[in-house]
DNA sequence: GCCAACGTTGGC
DNA sequence: GCCAACGTTGGC
């Protein structure tokens, strides 16, 4: 089982949209990176925690877990000429572009922020820290400890 | 709103 | 295959 962080614009899509999800589930489309496509098409798997990040606003910060519920498939609003991120490249035969699902699991009963997860020397080797602006980041087994504890939560 | 980092594109 | 131009991300 595999660790990640996911980083999201909450203007746009936020961990409240995920949990007020009748279903706590909701597609991770919209991914337009390569390198984030690369891990979403091979590495994240069902069962997988991903560390909820929200970027672009005053205070960027983790704000609660999800868990992959459905791996790798193609991201069909590439295909859509009318979706914010469509890409005439991208094709049912030859999809370029892959997302996959979440759920809610539980909300950090306190927020991690950037601001916290630069000051810890311990975290200093995450994507995150490095001015990364890579959307799906690996986190370590040590990381996800770290920051969970920093969130207020017991291990998982 | 600025700007640094960095991924992508396209001419050669 | 190099690299300059360009576009996007995202912290501040």
């Amino acid at each position: 089982m595999n660790h990640w962080l996911f980083k999201t614009e909450p203007g746009c899509f936020s961990f409240d949209d995920l949990k007020n999800r009748p279903s706590m589930t909701e597609h991770w489309d919209g991914v337009r990176n390569f390198q984030a496509r690369n891990l979403l098409r091979d590495e994240v798997k069902v069962g997988d925690l991903v560390l909820f990040y929200h970027s672009s606003i005053p205070e960027p910060a983790v704000v609660g877990i999800a868990e992959v519920v459905r791996e790798g498939y193609p991201d069909f609003t590439a295909m859509d000429p009318n979706a914010e991120h469509f890409d005439p490249k991208s094709s049912v035969e030859n999809p370029i572009w892959f997302m996959v699902d979440v759920r809610y699991v539980e909300t950090l009963p306190r927020q991690v922020t950037l601001e916290r997860i630069k000051a810890n020397p311990l975290l200093a080797a995450m994507p995150l820290v490095g001015r990364s602006r890579l959307s799906i980041q690996p986190v370590s087994a040590e990381e996800w400890r770290i920051i969970l504890a920093m969130g207020g939560l017991e291990p998982r």
